[in-house]
DNA sequence: GTCTATACAGAGATAGAC
DNA sequence: GTCTATCTCTGTATAGAC
């Protein structure tokens, strides 16, 4: 509250905590080791955060925002073509995926574990309401005859497929693809952005 | 071992440990849960089955083998053409999703908090001979002329993303869509199908 | 604010009766 | 093979000194 950097070894925490909750999940991550990477020890973070599930829920309410909700100002954008916004939506996604590569999984993990979740998450995230404009959009581009015949609904899975997969199967696709390093694989997907573009361009273009 | 079904018990404290290890995770799954679940008490599951390492491990093996292996017999087939290729690997791929929902993020799940479990999971498959393959019939098909410039691992990584990540995100989906059921979206996932693979193709022929 | 020591609870595993 | 009772360990959480 009294700001000021938030105090600095409560920055420390979150962002270590951060990195363990998403590699492990919250049952699989553990106080201690979360104290040991962030140099303190157990009792401080009970200091700061009462308890596991509290510094958690922290955790989680900061991400969720991340989670989607970049795309409304890019679908509801009155100025660029159909096919400009289905290519800053891609950049935009793979960007983020970059930058939290661990995020879409995590999200769906812990909804998976617990289903009430889903609406905290979506709910207030006001991405449904933003889903449907763009479903909107793509039967008016169908009837325009700029596109082929395909329900919206579709065409965003298939761009957040496309988007969002190869984050979630990382360490599957790096080994498929042989590729060592994880600066190597962001390299492969920048290079991406511009492949998924024209594939969906492609797909749906008349 | 005696064979014969395998002890009933036995077959359902797997089947009931497989459910709880799909939704909860090795960390998050309860011994005590399974029992419940299962009819039995705790001490049964370790007289079956040594500890809940051992129990997770069986699962494990036995569910790896479902992921992705099948793919094997349709890429090297030699008398159907490329994109009835593309067509019979999306739908094998759909309908084993629609099997079992809950495996690719089981699968990836493990491997992020366990990064040494990969080579057991890729290692034994074969399908990294196999994606090899198809990446040499992709560029084949390129100079043929009967698809546009592409690369193989592109295409491949593309075909997994439409096929998989929906059923990885499917409460998130199914709420975005407004769907209820999962009975219904199965559905969805069965019409997607023809629509994946019309996608794929428009966005590959030249 | 930060530490050490410790209480307490939960979950995996075992012993032993039937 | 199946159960109840119990042991043991691990991990969260707290008390209290500095």
């Amino acid at each position: 509250m009294s700001n000021s950097n938030e105090s600095n070894t409560q920055e420390i925490i979150k962002k270590t905590a951060r990195e363990v909750f998403f590699q492990k999940g919250l049952d699989g991550a553990r106080m201690q080791d979360i104290a040991d990477k962030a140099g303190i020890n157990k009792a401080l973070l009970h200091y700061y955060f009462r308890s596991k599930e509290k510094l958690f829920e922290i955790i989680l309410d900061e991400e969720k925002q991340n989670f989607m909700r970049y795309l409304e100002d890019i679908i509801t954008s009155q100025d660029i073509t159909f096919f400009e916004k289905i290519e800053k939506i891609v950049e935009k996604q793979i960007d983020n995926m970059i930058n939290a590569p661990h995020l879409p999984h995590f999200i769906m993990n812990e909804i998976i574990k617990r289903p009430e979740l889903l609406n905290q998450v979506i709910g207030n995230s006001g991405f449904k309401r933003v889903f449907e404009v763009f479903v909107k959009q793509t039967s008016a581009e169908v009837k325009k005859g700029t596109i082929r015949n395909i329900k919206g609904e579709q065409l965003m899975m298939n761009i957040m497929c496309m988007d969002t997969y190869p984050f979630i199967a990382k360490p599957y696709f790096m080994n498929l693809m042989g590729i060592e390093s994880e600066a190597e694989y962001i390299k492969v997907m920048q290079k991406r952005k511009k492949e998924v573009v024209e594939f969906i361009i492609t797909a749906i273009k008349l």
